[in-house]
DNA sequence: GGTTACATGTAACGGGTTACATGATTTC
DNA sequence: GAAATCATGTAACCCGTTACATGTAACC
């Protein structure tokens, strides 16, 4: 249940409409969460009903006409108590290391340009936190949100910087050897040894 | 869709019933992919009607009977093709940077323990896997399906030293001030600078 | 025979993804 | 007035989550 929440303290941050809170997590919201306009439209009108948020009186309800919201109490308090209950990490679900698990056992072919690209990719995603952060971050400031917003960049700098490292150290394995396109010979179908 | 991958994954490193997935989903190969029994029993189903995997002969087919899975050739040949498609990271969702994110709007309160909570977590969860590291891939051994495959729990070892990283240094931030449930000040809601 | 552990499911719900639909505004 | 852009939606599908249901085997 973090959507409705990521879009209150988005409104909180600064009143939007559909639209603005779409380009804004296609941006700096972009790195601690991400939604599609469809996913933004439905639960806008979710926490409407609900009475957590309100279109501001100055919008016309017509289909093509924007429509600008903004957080109402219940809204602000229900986002807080959100917050601060215990909720544990989410186990892990993650597609490259699961390919790469994958190609442990039927071989390696074509593996190699898909770390590479995913390795331009997050440098480039580095990139762009970097410049986020000496633009919107610079050392003098420290007020408390300010102190805490970047420490959530930090997060997101510090996860692509994990994967550079990781993919590098990937594209070095993969490179001590031939790059073969067939599976490994056989092996006997050993145990996995750490599930017993 | 890597739910199925996952499955052929773990089926072609060794046949398994239903249960025995399950086991293996929370142990060695969650540091890669998590799934719940639920899960795995509707998509076995659907990769025995698809023809990628098939039932043990050997095995009854009847409600509370073991029932033995074995990957086809059919199913090899789909996790190949999965395995070396191109496909772009996903867009980052992390719930806990977000409430970090909420928090730097509507106040701090109860995070601290959290974090703390987390770091535990993520303590245990690292110490884990070294576990595993030092017992499954001692350094001598070197084949190649060893060496990916060590790359693979690597990844979850960095990534766990990421996150202890990272909430040190937010239990650092959150420590410079005094512990206030209050919402921070409230400041004129300025423009959020990296969105312009 | 009652309880516990093993083993395989069903059903309902909600969020995320993709494709498509429709109205309003600006630009050429 | 046609095209592009802005803006708000609808619909269908799949995956993940939670709760519940049912049958078998072992143990006491």
């Amino acid at each position: 249940m973090s959507l409705p929440h990521a879009i209150l303290t988005a409104l909180l941050e600064k009143p939007s409409s559909g639209l603005e809170l779409t380009r804004r997590f296609d941006k700096s919201i972009g790195y601690f969460w991400s939604a599609t306009h469809q996913q933004i439209y439905r639960e806008l009108g979710k926490l409407e009903q609900s009475g957590f948020i309100r279109a501001l009186p100055s919008a016309a309800p017509a289909r093509g006409q924007k429509k600008e919201y903004e957080v109402l109490p219940a809204g602000r308090a229900e986002l807080a108590q959100w917050a601060a209950a215990g909720q544990d990490p989410k186990p892990m679900r993650d597609p490259l290391l699961l390919r790469m698990r994958a190609a442990a056992v039927i071989g390696t072919g074509g593996l190699r340009a898909e770390l590479e690209r995913h390795l331009a990719l997050h440098r480039a995603q580095l990139a762009t936190y970097h410049g986020i952060e000496t633009k919107d971050f610079p050392p003098e400031r420290d007020s408390e949100q300010d102190r805490l917003r970047h420490l959530v960049l930090r997060g997101g700098i510090e996860l692509e910087t994990f994967w550079i490292g990781w993919l590098t150290e990937a594209l070095g394995t993969l490179g001590d050897e031939r790059m073969g396109e067939e599976p490994p010979r056989e092996e006997p179908p050993r145990e996995e040894r750490s599930e017993k």
